[in-house]
DNA sequence: CTGAAAGCGCTAACAA
DNA sequence: TTGTTAGCGCTTTCAG
């Protein structure tokens, strides 16, 4: 294993030349770079990672910090945390895998005290995050996925609730639909306050005015039976319900069975649009769910390229990123039946 | 931030002897020990990584190595990544993300010399790896989940393929089925000699003749058309069948899907198992998937568990741990209905 | 444009 | 049972 001092040895130079090479801090003839090129080249060398961060002070490692439950990571989850590791290898930083949730105070506190990581990621961000307040305390450089009660001062990308569920309605009010049913997360979440499920109820509502036309938000569990009851709830108090957007995949599977159990057909009798939906899950369903795909690698790519650019010695201004989902549509919508007048 | 230095001061010892609490490595009285800690606490003191990695030669941070290809990783890999992560902080280790698939030479030998990383797990493991051969030259410990083609001197985990069509098809069996089904992985697939596809296609029929029973294997893709393709192939050449048997969970679902728009019912026409299928997948379905459900936490634990024994100096003897794959009867199969005779 | 040398914070001989 | 000290391999002043 080369050291840099084999490297200085064997090139006729000083260790710290070929330090400066390295990170080019300063400037260097283009005779002696190229024969401390070579020699590195020639011994195989490779800075060691630890001598190198203990005397930089940056170890080019940032933390994911996610909760890891029995459940697994979901489709979208995953998405962040492979694009976010795509980014950070871009730019020459690594990637750690931190089994830390929104309560896990004291593992975050040692984790940020070792100087082991440069920033931090944080997923599944809860409305009151201590993870948030600890970081912020010890001047920790970090960004959100999600967002928590209050943001300012803090950095976060997140989905575009508002323009994703706005393009999700335009596209069911193109083919014609004119009531419209909006399955959202379970009034638990509701009453707690959950982002994404506040923000898509006051989205769809706005939607609904701007296109003058009438619709009702049912909310219900995240799961397949759940979907099924709010399918069933919305389809007695609207009737004339030909169209349905639903927040969460397994309750999109769940609408689907029992529409089609109840004798409908999707799309001709009623479309439906399933939000923050993964591209393998959509094709799972027959017909392949119409949704509205979440960017999920896209995501977890800008969040770090912001947290790099803070490590970078940027402000800790309040910084707020974006993205919609995406349209695709698949076998579950079409163009809304006539009614009988 | 507090150094050992500091800690030493405040407990009126040596930094030596702050050091060897913190590491066991030698006796301290219960005295001492005690003023230590307590000058620990006081200080809010955590070890600098970079300095204790620099120092002590190991980082304590395993790299997990897998392909990140635009698709994602499915329920079995995350799995996999969610075991070995636990499994790693429960040991005081920490787990690296590293997007390193089997062809990424370069970018590994760099990682592998840097010295940022104690060790090594290597995620979909192909036949011939360069990842195994490079890690192999340059002596890193390494654990794989997945077999390469030749697995003398290499350490590894996987899923028992035997045991689990063993089991499979065991399961049909005592529900009177006699004449099965096994949709594995594609033509190309069996060709190349990818490992699963050719170890369940020679479980297959070892599990037939022991049971006497009679089958067929229908290779096909790994998408729901290719179950549709396959389950029709099937139902032609043999129409006696009433059990399947199916490696791929996209493929499952055609095949249910497929199955239903011949009018079959399932399970009472056609009994389905699904492999190496995780939960979430399996209740997707309706009916919920009858399948064999993947170890995928155990085996990331298992592998990240060896991985640290070898670090410990164990030896680097040939080591082999296959865990089979869970039945879990959900709504795909029943008793096989009886045949006109 | 280049070199010498002082650390970074810790571990692990060696010495007592 | 404890202290002293020489590195680990690199970055980065300070000098030239």
């Amino acid at each position: 294993m080369a050291t840099m001092t084999d490297v200085a040895k064997r090139a006729g130079v000083s260790v710290s030349t070929v330090s400066y090479v390295l990170t080019g801090t300063r400037p260097i003839s283009e005779a002696t770079r190229e024969r401390v090129l070579a020699a590195m080249a020639e011994l195989d060398y490779q800075p060691n990672a630890m001598a190198r961060g203990l005397a930089s002070r940056q170890s080019n490692i940032v933390g994911l910090l996610l909760p890891l439950t029995g459940r697994g990571l979901g489709a979208t989850e995953t998405a962040f945390v492979t694009g976010a590791t795509e980014a950070a290898r871009a730019a020459g930083y690594h990637l750690m895998l931190c089994p830390v949730g929104a309560d896990d105070g004291d593992e975050l506190q040692a984790l940020a005290t070792q100087r082991l990581l440069d920033g931090f990621l944080l997923m599944e961000v809860r409305l009151t995050d201590r993870r948030v307040e600890l970081l912020r305390k010890l001047q920790a450089p970090f960004v959100l996925i999600g967002r928590t009660k209050n943001s300012t001062g803090l950095a976060c990308v997140d989905i575009d609730f508002e323009q994703t569920v706005g393009d999700a309605v335009a596209h069911l009010v193109s083919l014609g639909h004119e009531t419209i049913a909006y399955v959202n997360h379970s009034k638990a979440s509701l009453a707690s306050g959950y982002g994404p499920a506040k923000r898509t109820e006051a989205a769809f509502k706005v939607a609904l005015k701007r296109h003058g036309i009438t619709g009702v938000m049912v909310p219900t569990d995240d799961t397949a039976a759940g979907g099924r009851a709010a399918i069933r709830e919305a389809r007695e108090c609207c009737p004339a319900l030909t169209g349905v957007l639903v927040m969460n995949e397994s309750a999109a599977l769940g609408i689907l069975a029992e529409l089609r159990e109840a004798g409908l057909d999707v799309p001709w009798d009623v479309s439906v649009v399933s939000m923050v939906t993964s591209a393998p899950v959509a094709e799972l369903a027959s017909p392949p769910l119409t949704a509205m795909t979440s960017p999920g690698a896209a995501v977890g790519a800008a969040a770090t390229r912001i947290l790099l650019e803070r490590l970078g010695g940027g402000a800790g201004s309040t910084y707020e990123e974006l993205l919609p989902c995406a349209l695709e549509v698949r076998g579950t919508t079409g163009a809304a039946k006539k009614r009988k007048r």
